[in-house]
This record gives structure tokens, sequence and C-alpha cells, in this order.
DNA sequence: GAGTTCATGTTATATTATAACCTATCTTGC
DNA sequence: GCAAGATAGGTTATAATATAACATGAACTC
């Protein structure tokens, strides 16, 4: 089933709700319920294959070599297009910020949203 | 009515969900819905007076001083509580990382969980 | 006062996510 | 082989979050 939702997510560019991904593998399989999605996006998630954009309440499959990296996300509200990127220089400065209090950082959330550069073009194509 | 929203959520140090809100309100006025509230909520976040925590799907009276800053948050795992801070020079740099690519950022995203200093003090007492 | 605007009320529903319990399959040691 | 436990997935129901669409009423405009 992993394998299933992590093909799904990899065929699109663009993030798929969950129900995204449960309708299309319905094609196949009728008897196909949101908790067998949610489960199979949970092992991903904690496995670092797959990553959840919170501020889409969507799903992307990793893009990156190595998984267990912190994603920096771009996502294009246009388009829908993301770009997944990762910065050391980042990670580091937003721990220290939340240290300063004694804060200690567990998992980060970064997400940008604008206009890709493609849609920019479009947009204003003078 | 976004005043009695913005009161709400400033009566709070932690984040509540829009029906935590909604019920609160109730109190005083049987005859109130969810438009009500998410409309008051999103014009208070057009503002900059409150924010959404996208990764915990609730809101917070914004606590800065000048509004129309971008919001750092970290959130304690343990007590619910968050903090809000403000950093140029991240802001800054993940403009740079995101414009890489030529994307234009318009809204940015930081949401850090972990455990504030209260709780982890408590937990590890050594 | 008719026309307009704006905030809110009202009803219904869409979307996202999880609880709780059940069943099949596998594995492991006996 | 087979009980005991573990794992994945199926099934049913429901919780939690959010919005669409339309109605009402007050306030302001001319
Ligand atoms: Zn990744
Ligand atoms: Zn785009
Ligand atoms: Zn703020
Ligand atoms: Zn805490």
């Amino acid at each position: 089933m992993q394998a299933d939702v992590l093909a799904v997510l990899r065929r699109r560019d663009a993030p798929m709700s969950a129900y995204e991904v449960l309708d299309r593998l319905r094609d196949g399989n009728s008897r196909l319920a949101p908790p067998t999605i949610y489960r199979a996006l949970a092992a991903l998630i904690e496995g670092g294959r797959v990553h959840r954009l919170e501020s889409l309440k969507a799903f992307v499959a990793c893009k990156c070599e190595q998984h267990g990296h912190v994603p920096i996300f771009s996502i294009c509200k246009e388009c829908g297009t993301v770009e997944e990127a990762v910065s050391r220089r980042i990670t580091n400065e937003l721990s220290r910020i939340a240290g300063q209090s004694g804060f200690a950082p567990a998992r980060h959330v970064i997400e940008v949203h604008g206009q890709c550069a493609r849609c920019e073009s479009k947009e204003a194509p003078a």
C-alpha cells in the first residue's frame, strides 16, 4: 500500500490531497477507505519519503536524495507546483532563534507561498 | 465580531481551533455558526492581528508590536504554548533560497515544533 | 424612500482526518 | 503442525475543520 501511494504521488509534480490519492487508487480497487491511505501516508512521512504541506493540507513525494532532511517548500499559488529545497543555514539559524528562550526544536515546517518563474513570465510577458 | 474573536484569542496563551472560539462565544450568543467565526478570523488574519498555525489548524492572536511582519512560531508539543519571534535574517535568507529558481515569495510559513524550556526542565529535572 | 453596501445569520454541505473494531496473513518458537 | 503474538489492511462510523450559497437587516446614499 505504501508503495502504491508513493507511486501515485511520484506520478504528479503537484501536491495531492489524501482523497485525491484515494480516488486514484480506487480506480483499481474499489474497496479502499480513508484510513488505509492515511496509514500509508503516515508511514511514508515517518520514513521521510513523503512530506505533508501543512499550509495546503496536501502531500508530495520527497524529491531529495537523502531522506531525513529538513525540507523547504516553495509553493506556486498559480500552477500549484512545489519546489523542494534544503538549507543547513536556515535550519541552523531557525534552531538558534527558537532556542534563544531555551526551546528545543524537533521538527521544522518551512513553506513559502508565491509565484514560480514560469507563471510570473506568463503573467507579465513584457 | 472581529473584536469578540480577538478578545477570546487574547485571553489564551495557547492556540485555539476555530470551533473552540465558537464554543466560547456561544456562551453568550447561542445563534452563532462556523461561517461567522471563520469570516472574523479571515479578516483578522488579513489585518495581521491573528495568525493561523498551519501545522496545528489553529489560531493565535499576534503578540508583536507592528503587524505585517513574518512570524516565526515555536510550538511546544507538551504544553501547547506558542512563542512568536521575528527574524529579518531568516526571512531574507528564505526569500533568497526560494528565489534562486526565479520564484517570487509572497507569504512565509515558519513553524518549529519542539519542547519549551519549562517542559524540558520538568521532564529531566536532573 | 428606493438602491446600495456591509456585516451577520442560516442552512447545508464539502473536505480532511481519525477512532474503534475486525480479519487475514505471517512469523516464531515450541 | 500449531498457539501466541505481530503486522497490515478492511470496514464502519464519526470527528474536526472549513466553505458555499442564499437570506436578513441595519446603515448609509442620493
Ligand atoms: Zn524531502
Ligand atoms: Zn507556477
Ligand atoms: Zn505576529
Ligand atoms: Zn511546554
